[in-house]
RNA sequence: GGAAGCUUAGCUCAGCUGGGAGAGCAUCUGCCUUACAAGCAGAGGGUCACAGGUUCGAGCCCUGUAGUUUCCACCA
C-alpha cells in the first residue's frame, strides 16, 4: 500500500483543526515543562471581557502571543501562557440590568444578593464562549491555569492592595467632581469618557451688579447649570475687570449674591472674558471653587434632573430645564443673544450618554509617587515598548498623572474593602469580610461601591500567579516576558500595570511591551457595531481554517502599524495551505513503502542540493532574527518565500528528473532531502500557522521525528551546511533557466517545442554544470540537448540569444526567427546595459566616491561594470551579426 | 491646544544599522507539464507626497510644507 493512499486530496481545516487542537490540549503539551533546567518564558494574556465575543482585535492580538509562545516553546523555554478573562464590570452589569429589563426587573428590586447571583449564573453560562474560541485561533496557552478576574485569589490580591495602599496614605477617599453616567448611575474615569463633537449653543447672558452698577456679559453652552453658579470669575489681569473684582452679582432667576472673583484660569481673550462657575457642575470650576472657598452647590440629581430645592425647575432633566431657564432668561432680560456653537460633549463609552460632572465622594488613588518608578524603570530599560516609538505614548500619560477615581456605583466587582460605623464615623479598611467598630463595639456597614475593573486587571501579571502567596508560579513566571496589546490600552492597563508591579513585587511586570495596530474594515475605518463593519474571525475559521486567518492578520503588517483587514489575505493563506499540502503530497507519492537512509552519502549532494540547504541555513538564521525582533510580518514572508519559491518552484520541479530515474544515484538523497526540507519549513512556518504544519510534519518520512511538531526543536541554522558557493553557481543556472524561457516566450516559442541550446562559456566550471544539469533544463527550459562551447564561432545568424551571468545560449530556430523581432528585443537590452553603464562609470569616475566610499561598495561597483560591459559587447556583436 | 504615525506600482502593504526600488492582489501573454488551475511560466507598471538640507551616495537621517489617521488634554 503506498504511502499516499491515507491522504486526503486537500487538507480540511474546518475538520482537521479541531482535531489535532484536541489532541495536543490532552497530550499537555500547552503546561510550561517541568524542567527546572530550562529558561523560562511568560506571557499573560490581557483577560478578554466575558461579556465579549472573540473580534479580530483578539484574533490579532492572540495570534501575535501563539507565535511567541509556540517559538519559543520550540526553541527550548519552558514557555507558558495564561489565560483568562476579566469581569468587566460596567460592561456586565449593563448587559444584566439590560436583559432584566426586558423582563420588567430592575436591579434594585430584587437586590444586590440576588443580583450578584443572576450575574454569576450569567457569568458561567457566558464568561466561557471566549474561552472556546479562543481554542479554534489554535490559541496554546496553559489552560489548567486560567484564571478570572474575580475568582478568589485575584480577589484576596485585590484586597491585599487595597488595604496596603489605604494603609500608606496612597487611598483616600474624598469629596471630588467626577465624570458620572446618569444612565449607569455611576462614576466613570476619565478614559471610559469618550467625546464627540457636538452642534450645539452659545447662550450669552448678563448677570447684574448688586448695586444697580450695570452687568457683567458672559457666555455659556450650558444655562442650566446657572442654578449652581457660585461665583463669576475674571482674569486678574484683564484691565476691563480691574476695578469689579470682588462687587457681588445678583444671579438671574435664583436672586443669590455670587461674587466677582480674579483667576488664572480665565482665558482673556475667549469670549467676553468673564465666566460663570459652578463648582458643583464644571471639573474647572470646582478647582476655581477650591481656590476661592467658594460653595459647591448641585442642582442636578443622579439621574440628572434638577433637584427639590429649585420646585419651578424640579423634576425636569438637564435638557428640558435648560429649555425652561433659556425662556426665563428671555423673559427677564437676560438673555443677550444665542450664537451657534459646536464644542465636544463627554459621552460614557459604554451607553453613549452625555456624561455629568458631579461631586460626589468616591475613593481615589493617589498616583504621583506610584507613578515614579514605573517610569524610571522605562526610562531606565527594565521595559522596553516595541516600538520604541510608543514609550511616548506611556511618558505623556505617566507624567502628567491625575488621582485614579476606583469606586464605581456599581454590584458587580470588587467591592471596597471600607466599612463605615454609621454612629461615630469610624472606617476600617480590612480584608475581612465584616468589621466592628473599633471605638463604639458596633457592627460596620460595608461601602456598598465596587472597583473599577481597572483596579484589578492592573494586578493581572502577578494576581495570575499567585500573589500574595509566595507561590512557586510567581518565583518562577515573573516577571513575565512579553505583554502583547494595542496601543489604545497603553494608558489604561499598561501603565497601570506598571505601577501595581513596581509598587508590589519591586520589579517590572514584562520585559517587553509588543504594541500591535488596529484591525479595521477593507476601507480602513475602524470596525463597529454601529457601522455594522465588522468581520467575524469565527465566520473566517468556519470556510477557511485557523491557519488562513493567522495567516491574513500576520502577513505584510509591521509591529504597531494599523492594518485593513482584507478578504485577499485570506485566500493568500488558503492558497498557501493548499500549496504546502500538495508539495508534501509530492513528497509522500515519491517515498517507497519501505525507506532506509543509513545509505544516505552527503557526499553525494548534488548542486541543487547544496543550493536548497544553503538557502534552508539562511531562511531559518533570518527568520529567527526577525521572530526575536517581533518582526513578524517579515519572518513569515522569508519562511513563505522560501517554501513557495525555493523549494516548490525550484527543488521540487529540478528533483523531478532524479526521481522519475530508476537508476538515478542519487534519488535517496534527493528523498531524504525533500523530506527534511520540507520539515524544517514546516518548524519554521508552525508558530504561525500551527495546524497544516502539525498535519504536513506528521505525514513527512524521517527519522528521529517528534511525536509534534509543536514539541520539536527550533531549527538551527548552524546545523544546517551552507555551500554559499556552489548555491552561486546554482543561482547562475537559475539564471539562465530564466533567460531562456524570456527568449522563448517573447519570440513566441511554443511551449511543446524543444529547443537544442549551445551555451557559450568560458568557464569549464559553468559549462560541467549545463551538461550535469541537462536533465532538469530539459524540463525546466524544455531543453532537448546541449552543446558547449567557449566562443561564438559558426552559431547560426538565426540562433535566438540569452543572456545570463555566466556567458551567452543560442537557440538556433532557424525556421522560426523573426529577426527585425529578434533585433528589437536586442535592442531594448543593449539600451538597458548602456543606462547600467552610464551609470556605474558615472559613480566610478566620481573622485569622491572612490576615495570616501568603502572599498567592499567600490569593488562591488567595478564588478558590476565590468560583468555589463561584457554583455553589452556580447549583444553588439550579435546585433553586428544579425543585421548583416 | 500637546504628541505620535502614515503618504512607495491600479489596490493593500513590506523595505533591517543610508550603498543597484520589492511582495501579494489586479492587468496582459502563454500553458490542464504525471503535487497543486487555490497552479506554472513570462511580461508591463513607481519623480518612493512636496520643498530644502546633511552625505561620495537618501525611500531610509535633519528642517519645513501639504494631506491623512490616531492618542492625550479639553477652554466657559
Amino acid at each position: 500500500m503506498a504511502r499516499i493512499d491515507g491522504i486526503s486530496k486537500t487538507f480540511n481545516p474546518n475538520e482537521e483543526e479541531p482535531k489535532l487542537y484536541k489532541n495536543w490540549t490532552e497530550k499537555g503539551y500547552f503546561k510550561p515543562s517541568e524542567d527546572r533546567s530550562k529558561k523560562r518564558f511568560s506571557i499573560v494574556m490581557p483577560p478578554p471581557n466575558i461579556t465579549g465575543q472573540l473580534h479580530m482585535g483578539h484574533a490579532l492580538d492572540n495570534t501575535l502571543q501563539d507565535i511567541l509562545t509556540r517559538y519559543k516553546r520550540m526553541a527550548g523555554y519552558a514557555a507558558l501562557w495564561l489565560p483568562g478573562t476579566d469581569h468587566a464590570s460596567i460592561a456586565t452589569e449593563a448587559r444584566i440590568v439590560a436583559e432584566m429589563r426586558k423582563e420588567g426587573i430592575f436591579k434594585e428590586d430584587i437586590g444586590r444578593e440576588k443580583f450578584l447571583e443572576r450575574a454569576w449564573a450569567w457569568k458561567e453560562q457566558y464568561g466561557g464562549r471566549i474561552v472556546e474560541q479562543l481554542k479554534k485561533m489554535g490559541s496554546s496557552c496553559d489552560w489548567s491555569r486560567e484564571r478570572f478576574t474575580m475568582d478568589e485569589g485575584c480577589s484576596d490580591a485585590v484586597k491585599e492592595v487595597f488595604v496596603k495602599y489605604y494603609n500608606q496614605g496612597l487611598i483616600y477617599r474624598g469629596e471630588r467632581i467626577i465624570n458620572w453616567c446618569p444612565h449607569c448611575l455611576t462614576s466613570i474615569s476619565n478614559a471610559e469618557v469618550e467625546y464627540e463633537e457636538q452642534p450645539g449653543h452659545f447662550w450669552h447672558i448678563r448677570y447684574p451688579f448688586e448695586d444697580g452698577s450695570g452687568y457683567i456679559n458672559l457666555a455659556t453652552t450650558r444655562p442650566e447649570t446657572l442654578l449652581g453658579d457660585t461665583a463669576v470669575a475674571v482674569n486678574p489681569k484683564d484691565e476691563r475687570y480691574k476695578d469689579v473684582i470682588g462687587k457681588m452679582l445678583v444671579l438671574p432667576l435664583v436672586g443669590r449674591k455670587i461674587p466677582v472673583v480674579a483667576d488664572d484660569y480665565v482665558d482673556i481673550e475667549f469670549g467676553t472674558g468673564a465666566v460663570k462657575i459652578t463648582p458643583g457642575h464644571d471639573p474647572n470650576d470646582f478647582e476655581v471653587g477650591l481656590r476661592h472657598n467658594l460653595e459647591v452647590i448641585t442642582v442636578l440629581t443622579e439621574d440628572a434632573k434638577i433637584t427639590e430645592d429649585y420646585p419651578k425647575y424640579a423634576g425636569m432633566d438637564r435638557y428640558e430645564a435648560r429649555e425652561a431657564i433659556v425662556k426665563d432668561l428671555q423673559e427677564g432680560g437676560f438673555l443677550i443673544e444665542i450664537e451657534d456653537y459646536t464644542h465636544n460633549v463627554g459621552t460614557c463609552y459604554r451607553c453613549g450618554t452625555t456624561i455629568e460632572p458631579r461631586v460626589s465622594l468616591q475613593w481615589f488613588v493617589k498616583m504621583e509617587t506610584l507613578a515614579k518608578p514605573a517610569i524610571e524603570a522605562v526610562r531606565d530599560g527594565r521595559t522596553r515598548f516595541v516600538p520604541e516609538r510608543f514609550s511616548k505614548n506611556y511618558y505623556n500619560w505617566m507624567e502628567d498623572i491625575r488621582d485614579w477615581c476606583i469606586s464605581r456605583q456599581l454590584w458587580w466587582g470588587h467591592r471596597i474593602p471600607a466599612f463605615y460605623c454609621d454612629d461615630c464615623g469610624e472606617i476600617v479598611v480590612t480584608k475581612e469580610s465584616s468589621a466592628v467598630c473599633p471605638k463604639c463595639g458596633k457592627a460596620m456597614r460595608q461601602d456598598p461601591d465596587t472597583l473599577d475593573t481597572w483596579f484589578s486587571s492592573a494586578l493581572w501579571p502577578f494576581s495570575t500567579l499567585g500573589w500574595p502567596n509566595k507561590t512557586e508560579d510567581l518565583e518562577r513566571f515573573y516577571p513575565t516576558d512579553t505583554l502583547v496589546t494595542g496601543y489604545d490600552i497603553i494608558t489604561f492597563w499598561v501603565s497601570r500595570m506598571m505601577v501595581a508591579g513596581m509598587a508590589h513585587m519591586d520589579q517590572v511586570p514584562f520585559k517587553d511591551v509588543l504594541i500591535h495596530g488596529l484591525v479595521r474594515d477593507s476601507q480602513g475605518r475602524k470596525m463597529s457595531k454601529s457601522l455594522g463593519n465588522g468581520i467575524d474571525p469565527l465566520e473566517i475559521i468556519d470556510t477557511h481554517g485557523a491557519d488562513a486567518l493567522r495567516f491574513a492578520l500576520v502577513t505584510g503588517n509591521a509591529p504597531g502599524n494599523d492594518q485593513r483587514f482584507q478578504e485577499d489575505k485570506i485566500i493568500m493563506g488558503r492558497n498557501l495551505s493548499n500549496k504546502i499540502w500538495n508539495a508534501m503530497r509530492f513528497v509522500i507519492m515519491n517515498m517507497p513503502d519501505e525507506i532506509d537512509y543509513s545509505g544516505l552519502d552527503p557526499a553525494k549532494y548534488t548542486l541543487e542540493d547544496k543550493w536548497i540547504l544553503t538557502k534552508l541555513h539562511n531562511v531559518v538564521a533570518e527568520a529567527t532574527t526577525n521572530i526575536d525582533n517581533y518582526d513578524f510580518g517579515v519572518a513569515l514572508s522569508k519562511i513563505v518565500d522560501f517554501i513557495w519559491d525555493n523549494f516548490c518552484d525550484w527543488y521540487i520541479e529540478i528533483c523531478k528528473s532524479r526521481l522519475f530515474d530508476e537508476n538515478c544515484p542519487t534519488a535517496l538523497e534527493a528523498r531524504y532531502l525533500l523530506n527534511y526540507v520540507l520539515s524544517v519549513s514546516m518548524q519554521l512556518l508552525h508558530p504561525f500557522m500551527p495546524f497544516i504544519t502539525e498535519e504536513v510534519y506528521s505525514n513527512l518520512v524521517l527519522d528521529g521525528k517528534s511525536e509534534s511538531i509543536m514539541i520539536s526543536d527550533w531549527p538551527d541554522a548552524d546545523k544546517i551546511p551552507a555551500s554559499p558557493d556552489e548555491a552561486e553557481m546554482m543561482e547562475t543556472l537559475m539564471d539562465a533557466i530564466r533567460g531562456i524561457r524570456a527568449v522563448r516566450k517573447d519570440m513566441d516559442v511554443a511551449p511543446s517545442r524543444k529547443a537544442h541550446i549551445i551555451v557559450v562559456t568560458p568557464s569549464d566550471k559553468t559549462a560541467a554544470m549545463f551538461v550535469n544539469g541537462e536533465g532538469f533544463l530539459a524540463r525546466l527550459a524544455s531543453v532537448s540537448g546541449l552543446e558547449t562551447r567557449k566562443d561564438k564561432e559558426g552559431i547560426p545568424s538565426t540562433a535566438v540569444a540569452a543572456m545570463f551571468k555566466g556567458g551567452e545560449i543560442y537557440l538556433p530556430l532557424e525556421d522560426l526567427i523573426d529577426i527585425s523581432k529578434e533585433l528589437e528585443r536586442l535592442g531594448k537590452e543593449k539600451e538597458r546595459l548602456e543606462g547600467e553603464i552610464a551609470r556605474v562609470s558615472g559613480k566610478l569616475a566620481n573622485e569622491s566616491f572612490v576615495s570616501r566610499a568603502p572599498a567592499a561598495v567600490v569593488d562591488q561597483e567595478r564588478a558590476k561594470l565590468v560583468k555589463y560591459e561584457e554583455m553589452h559587447k556580447s549583444i553588439v556583436d550579435r546585433i553586428a551579426i544579425l543585421s548583416k
